[in-house]
DNA sequence: AGAAAACGCAACAGCAATGATGCAGATAGG
DNA sequence: CCTATCTGCATCATTGCTGTTGCGTTTTCT
């Protein structure tokens, strides 16, 4: 319950929330010991203003990380995790979550300190994706001896490596590879 | 050349410098903005002591990175990547770069700029990488359509997740686990 | 059109980190 | 043992960031 709307603000100051948000991502991603100036410049808009919204510079990066969160929970819903077929479904979810991941990189890598709206949702984020993986496992793609947990870490990790080699790469091309590497590795195939 | 001895220290300071390197790495390792008192104090030593060694934060940061880069190197080159067998060479340094990264992890982290002794050592690391990485897939154990740099990258990966979830489990367990990932996947088994 | 809300600008106080300096006491090494 | 080196401490100037406040102007909403 960080920022639930005390009440709806103006049109005008909502853009310029969003406006501080996506600054600062852009900026605190090249350098994370940014100043408040710099991210206000960013963001076309006066150094006053970001603290009118946000109290501190950590209500800003909570306030960040609570919406990168959201918006990657969104992602991971748009892949219909429960219904689709497993291979499909991590297919999909893999593309969405490279996207939003590819544009919050720095407020996804933000840590959360537990009970924050941000933590829930990684939680939940996590318990899908082990979902997914289950599905996975019944249906025979995955071993039935393999640890989820470890899969979904090296999932993680796959993601991010790909993100950070080749940030301009078609999100198709990089999660057909994501999940190939991720079933199959780098040995020889059958 | 940032550090080449111009002339040798006394024993004494160089046990400082020492401690206050592994001092930066344990502090900067939870807190990446941690100030140099906070170092300094980490190591047991003056402020002012840091600053006649470092004449700037960046220096020390510079040190710092050389410092860990020279003993990651060490690390893989006591697995005799080009002589011991390549699944026997692959284990071996998976296991001694875990040690030498779990020690290290903030300061083979930090960013080197191209040119500096870090950067050197890094990418001559890539190589002997991808060295072991050849005469794998030449004794088949890797697949011959594999693309070899996304496969390193996918090593450093899973060494880094390792590192980041279980970070005081044996070395040669974790190791085990990472070169069966890397080269099979999650899949199941023939 | 008029009230409420938001903004830019300017200015201020406070604080913490950096980096430098001088000096007196400890320590290593020939 | 004697000297050169190193260290701790205390101090100082500088700098940059943070967070706040007040005021006049612009924008939104009804």
């Amino acid at each position: 319950m960080g920022d639930t709307a005390a009440r709806p603000l103006r049109a005008d100051a909502e853009r310029s929330v969003r406006a501080v948000l996506e600054a600062a991502e852009r900026v605190l991603a090249e350098d994370p010991g940014a100043s408040m100036e710099q991210i206000a410049a960013a963001a076309g808009v006066a150094r006053t203003t970001i603290h009118r919204r946000f109290a501190s510079r950590q209500a800003l990066m909570e306030a960040l990380a609570t919406s990168a969160a959201r918006q990657l929970a969104q992602a991971v819903d748009d892949g219909r995790p429960d219904t689709a077929p497993p291979l499909v479904a991590m297919h999909r979810i893999t593309a969405n979550v490279l996207q939003v991941k590819g544009a919050w990189a720095f407020a996804l890598g933000l840590p959360s300190d537990p009970g924050s709206e941000a933590a829930i949702l990684q939680r939940d984020i996590n318990d899908r994706c082990v979902a997914v993986l289950e599905r996975a496992k019944a249906a025979h793609l995955i071993a039935d001896t393999a640890d989820l947990d470890w899969v979904r870490r090296v999932y993680y990790a796959l993601i991010s490596e790909s993100l950070r080699s080749e940030p301009d790469t078609d999100p198709d091309t990089l999660a057909a590879r994501i999940i190939d590497t991720l079933l199959y590795g780098a040995g020889p195939r059958p």
